[in-house]
DNA sequence: ATTATCGTTTAGAACGTTATAAACGATAAT
DNA sequence: ATTATCGTTTATAACGTTCTAAACGATAAT
């Protein structure tokens, strides 16, 4: 089968596809949620084998993962012993959801990587020259900049919050 | 030279180098700047192959394109041969504008490709079952979603402007 | 004019990531 | 009890990406 319809869901998943790589999100999986998306009823693990011309187990593991991020939800099919897959229909509320828990994680890793860096050019004062206190002083001055863009982006969370 | 400094410059250099992988961005191009937002004076290319251990070539490549984002800046220094960089001390500024563009190509990126889908899912309406049809139909509301969230995305450029 | 010092380019190596295929375990059908 | 149908797991293969080392061209110094 290779209809119209066909060629217009696989374009679909391209663009997904793309999209979700440049965001720095497994192509993958965002066409595993476009496939689904595009369907107007539940599918398989083999349905989904036939549709994206993957490897069984390739699915399996990149779905479950999907699920994780709640973006996909598990079916049960009356008369089938197969895994049913739906997509959640609320792309906004899923892709939000995934972009923020996203940000929230990486403000972590700042923070942890800044108390670090303090931790360490603090330390050490004894045994510092003149010339390296002076240094120390203009770290301290750069990290009041990476703070201000931590609040940014922490600011940034709290409008998207609004907009959900 | 390894004192508490330079130790505190790579836990520094780390944190960033994750941070810019996490967001899809080149991890050696976010140390590449680190270094050189840190650095009290303009560092040549010799200075950051000692500094990075990484080869001459590799450096070269990835400063080109630091440059290009805006980064970073070529300095000259009298009386010597060599290029000097300084990275440019607006973090925030700097940052913004790579993510506003990047927002920016994917919202064309988007764009572009419902704009496909829709040509195929209305060129064919001829040759078409009443299945068919009814499927187009539902595509046409799937693609509203979508219309949504890239008015959504808009909205967020123009708040990460005033912002800026 | 010759040599030394730069930055750039490029072919190939190293690397991490992701996909596959085959084996497996579990459950349901016969 | 045996066989068939599933989804999962895992060792290996394929892939793209990034790095390096070496060759190169250009410019400046001698």
């Amino acid at each position: 089968m290779h209809n119209k319809l066909e060629m217009a869901q696989d374009k679909f998943m391209e663009g997904i596809g793309k999209l979700a790589e440049s965001v720095g999100v497994s192509r993958f999986i965002a066409q595993l949620y476009a496939v689904l998306y595009l369907s107007d009823r539940p599918l398989s693990l083999d349905d989904l084998v036939e549709r994206l011309k993957a490897s069984k187990g390739n699915i399996s593991l990149n779905i479950r993962e999907l699920e994780k991020w709640g973006g996909v939800k598990n079916i049960w099919v009356k008369g089938s012993r197969k895994d049913y897959y739906e997509a959640d229909p609320d792309i906004k509320k899923f892709v939000l959801k995934k972009i923020r828990s996203g940000v929230q994680k990486r403000i972590g890793q700042v923070t942890d990587m800044m108390d670090e860096f303090k931790e360490l050019i603090n330390s050490g004062n004894d045994e510092m020259g003149d010339e390296d206190k002076m240094i120390v002083k203009t770290y301290h001055e750069k990290l009041k900049n990476i703070e201000n863009m931590k609040s940014l982006a922490d600011k940034a969370l709290m409008l998207a919050d609004k907009l959900l």
